[in-house]
DNA sequence: CATATTTATATAAGTACTTATGTAAATTTA
DNA sequence: TAAATTTACATAAGTACTTATATAAATATG
């Protein structure tokens, strides 16, 4: 059936080119699947360039032995991405030199942790006794045959996402990324109103001054996630609201992470009661809350919100 | 240094298309350097082609997991070097069927030994213990580092070809290959004169009917080369000449097997002395003829060759 | 110091694939 | 048995490289 494997030794060059292609075009669907704009062809470029502080074409080349039109035609490719920063050199003006420029940085804390899981599973899928390298492709392929390397990859990229992202509480740093992943959220499923622009935009004002509290997820410095607790009518009882995750990073569980922060955070500090209003539209975040103990309660006449149309309570 | 290393399992898919690439372009080299007009990656291909007796472009296919665009676009290749015929299937008139020409099945045999040496230098460098892919991949990138792939390669198939050669004696029926190894030479070196058109057209009449010989070396049933005796003037004596390798097949020293099977038939017929006419130009061709112990003697002023300015004799 | 050579990067075109789509013949289904 | 679907192959365009060549700046050479 599979006529390379019988050809043996012979046919080595087409197997290691047909095992390379397969585990790009893997890795090109872990990218897709966080939503990272990146090819995993860029990558031993990328590592360079994020490696040392400003380097110029020819010493990738150096480093990589790739010829220098790849190089160039990679570098564009990343430079048309705004990944990279390319600044002529003051004594050498035929040299340009390349940094990652702030949306590289960016995207680089993105891309470490994958990697991580990357090197991880394939070490798993490798590391492991053979007799010659033809026996050893044979091995791999059976096994990756068998599941998908990017399901293993994603599988463990979102566990080591979970696990490295850590909760802070409101600082005025951080108020343009409340606003921020907030407004993309709502732009994604209903639309801006008037009164979310105000709060979302002075949340010290309406949140933190009124006795509420605002939580973020951060992942290698980068903030993530974000969540709020507004205290409402009830004295003593709390709004959970305001909770977005970037785009890039839906999928780890950091909306979970920071539900689950936030029931620790009303036990902690005595608060009876939290609540939700929520959109039936979103199933998916419904489910979640359930999970957590949310149960459906009626929703009162003049809810706060127009695309309120169910209202969830746990008691703590 | 080279940064692909310091990667490890992260930079597996890089690491694996890059030695692919290596491994490729070395046997592109070894293809070329024996004149045969192919290239590596159509080899999988070919050798399906050549297993199985007629084959559809979806059969190919299923076997080696490439895409449908890929197979018919490798076949158009083969095509093109006229080294497959198409036919369409009686039956489904979608179907094409595939068969090596009788160019291809030539080809066939020039490549048969170089795969047989392919795949023995290949597990030379790759039967291995090891405990990790990328492990070997590091030994292997080492051991391709010190010498290159092609030129063991070539050594090997040229040893091969050798033994694999035989020296057959003259038959009707290998006369237009007489013809054609000899005119080819002539056409490279100098021209045709009308007596060599004359006598290599008829070579029974010429040569066999006058008492001389000639012989072929065959490999793998081919004819690649050939030589003759023809006695000259003072009795017992006999020219060596028409002297012809086919061009993809030089370097395998059939030429000096064809020498050396002249002298080794000289001795058991008792013939005293064997004389050569050729060209200082032929410079290779005048340093074989000394090593064989052939010695320079002055050239007549009626040489019978115009492109002729030595003479040497071997007294056997 | 002018000229030749080397170095750093860019551009163009070719290659061996890919995905997307087209076309014609065969097969299935209504 | 006509219409819909599937199969077999072809064609077009894109991609990540390659080789070949161009261009401009820096350096070596006479």
């Amino acid at each position: 059936m599979d006529a390379l494997i019988g050809y043996g030794e012979l046919g080595l060059g087409s197997r290691l080119k047909r095992v390379s292609e397969y585990m790009m075009k893997e890795i090109q669907l872990v990218y897709n699947h966080f939503n990272i704009d990146f090819d995993p062809y860029l990558f031993p470029l990328y590592k360079i360039i994020s490696n040392k502080n400003g380097v110029t074409n020819s010493e990738i080349q150096n480093s990589l032995k790739y010829t220098q039109p790849a190089i160039t035609q990679a570098l564009n490719k990343l430079n048309k991405k705004g990944l990279i920063d390319l600044e002529s050199d003051k004594l050498d003006k035929r040299k340009k030199i390349i940094h990652l420029s702030t949306k590289g940085e960016k995207t680089l804390t993105l891309l470490k942790p994958i990697w991580n899981s990357i090197d991880k599973v394939i070490k798993e899928y490798t590391l492991e006794h053979s007799s010659s390298l033809i026996e050893h492709l044979n091995r791999l392929e059976n096994k990756l045959n068998e599941k998908s390397l990017s399901n293993i990859i994603i599988e463990d990229a979102k566990t080591r996402v979970r696990q490295e992202v850590d909760i802070v509480s409101f600082d005025n740093d951080y108020s343009q990324h409340f606003y921020d992943l907030n407004v993309e959220w709502l732009k994604t499923y209903f639309y801006v109103e008037p009164y979310d622009e105000e709060v979302l935009s002075k949340p010290e004002k309406y949140i933190i001054n009124k006795g509420g509290h605002i939580f973020f997820a951060r992942l290698n410095k980068q903030i993530v996630g974000t969540v709020a607790l507004m205290p409402i009518g009830n004295v003593g009882e709390f709004e959970l609201t305001k909770m977005a995750v970037a785009p890039n990073q839906r999928g780890h569980k950091i909306g979970q992470k920071l539900m689950q922060y936030c029931i620790d955070f009303a036990k902690k500090n005595n608060i009876p009661k939290l609540i939700i209003y929520s959109s039936r539209k979103l199933e998916n975040a419904i489910y979640i809350y359930r999970k957590y103990g949310f149960i459906e309660i009626p929703v009162e006449a003049n809810c706060p919100y127009k695309r309120c149309d169910i209202k969830m309570e746990l008691v703590v």
